[in-house]
DNA sequence: TGCGGAATATGACGGGCGTCATAGGATCAT
DNA sequence: ATGATCCTATGACGCCCGTCATATTCCGCA
């Protein structure tokens, strides 16, 4: 269980972390070349962006490719119903829409802050330049690829179930392995997301996941507060369907 | 709309295909210098499987990987309540377990036949080798992996969907797109498929299936007999919860 | 301090879908 | 032919969950 982060504090705007330490900390980044590097550090440039405000919408033209410094954004998609399904979550140190860069394709997802976040704006021009340039990026990138297929197809098999309960639990553990970390009792998710939020990612309303939430609270499962979420007894969510 | 193979005939026993064909049927794998493809052709065999049966299960130390010459082959993964989710569906030309193969790692989902097949066993080993070996290959990988998950992430979007009605109609929109065949009214998939095949994919039940097809098929939007299924009216597919 | 909006919480109602049961039709085996 | 088996089909019942409505609490901001 990776420790990416302390648990988020609070909601005010955070301090802007310098360019470099956000290639440093990017983990498709760091191992390229020196020269690379230096025009990765001096050609790219840090932006802001509130809780809720879009990075970019899918289908806009790829004119930039994002490595998040500080905070959290979402990958989300519309479906033809338009209600829009969360499909990934990024923190510090992931890069979006590099392969719409590479490729100069149209972004496939919306990009969303999940938090206040600061990212760094990749140009996809430079982008590509360094890829073409780079075989320890372009193995990076093919690196990173085959855990996020993995994981597309874990949260696939999860949510083909039609239970609701099992579907939020299946995103809370999903969200646990990649974002939890550990306090003295359970373990606590270092994004704060709101209800709204994890609806989104399992499909279904605000309401059924505060009941579901309540349940399990009430249960001693998971206790949560305001967008934040501390899970005590992980196999007691998946079990909560026994018989 | 890709064609990919004429729509599959009867249950027979196909004929078995050369080797050689498998290998430049494959996207993948042709394009490789010709030292490796001489390789890939003299050290890999041919095997057979019957419908329903398991090529390997998720889980198991990844010997080989497979390249489909004949027929249709499943990715599934079993839910902690044991019910198997096809994530994947791959035809002919298609490559399993690439990743898992050079990696080292365990396949990471269960490959099942979904009509009887021929494909294509290449030892990890050699695979390995000639991966290592040969940056088109490595840049063909790459390359197929970005579709791959920007098809799971549709998935998961459109399974998010509670209504059975539009996860249905979201599988069987997809496998048109990726296995459709025009013919002179509608579209046919070129896969036979049971009701059970296409539940498992919706994350739904056989019954919950056969009464949403049945009720489609009343309303002309596609026509269905057994294990074949031709869509007539694709939008009308999406468009039917409009209030 | 007070106000407004967002987030959390809870209830009532109705429809969709899973579950169980039954049955007919198609294909293949002996 | 004739079962055996699989696939398709349809009905009855019950409950989960989406929808609408209403509080209540918490945070930010004037």
């Amino acid at each position: 269980m990776p420790v990416r982060a302390p648990v988020w504090e609070g909601g005010s705007r955070p301090e802007r972390p310098p360019t470099v330490a956000v290639v440093e900390a990017c983990t498709l980044l760091n191992g390229v070349a020196p020269e690379h590097r230096d025009r990765l550090v001096s050609e790219t440039y840090l932006a802001y962006a509130e809780r809720g405000e879009v990075i970019w919408f899918a289908g806009a033209d790829c004119r930039f490719a994002a490595v998040v410094g500080v905070g959290f954004v979402k990958m989300t998609r519309t479906t033809p119903q338009s209600t829009s399904v969360t499909v990934e979550l990024m923190g510090p140190g992931q890069s979006l829409g590099i392969i719409a860069a590479v490729e100069g394709r149209v972004y496939p997802l919306t990009a969303i802050a999940v938090t206040n976040c600061w990212y760094l704006k990749v140009p996809s021009e430079l982008l590509r330049q360094v890829y073409e340039g780079s075989a320890i990026l372009r193995d990076q990138v093919l690196r990173s690829m085959s855990p996020r297929l993995r994981r597309a197809h874990d949260m696939m098999a999860r949510m083909s179930s039609t239970k609701v309960e099992q579907r939020i639990a299946a995103v809370l553990l999903l969200l646990m392995d990649s974002y939890g970390v550990k306090g003295s009792c359970g373990v606590t998710l270092s994004v704060p997301l709101t209800r709204q939020d994890l609806a989104e990612m399992a499909g279904t309303t605000v309401e059924t996941t505060i009941r579901v939430m309540s349940r399990w609270t009430k249960r001693k499962l998971l206790s949560a507060e305001r967008q934040r979420v501390t899970i005590l007894d992980p196999v007691g969510l998946l079990g909560t369907e026994t018989p």
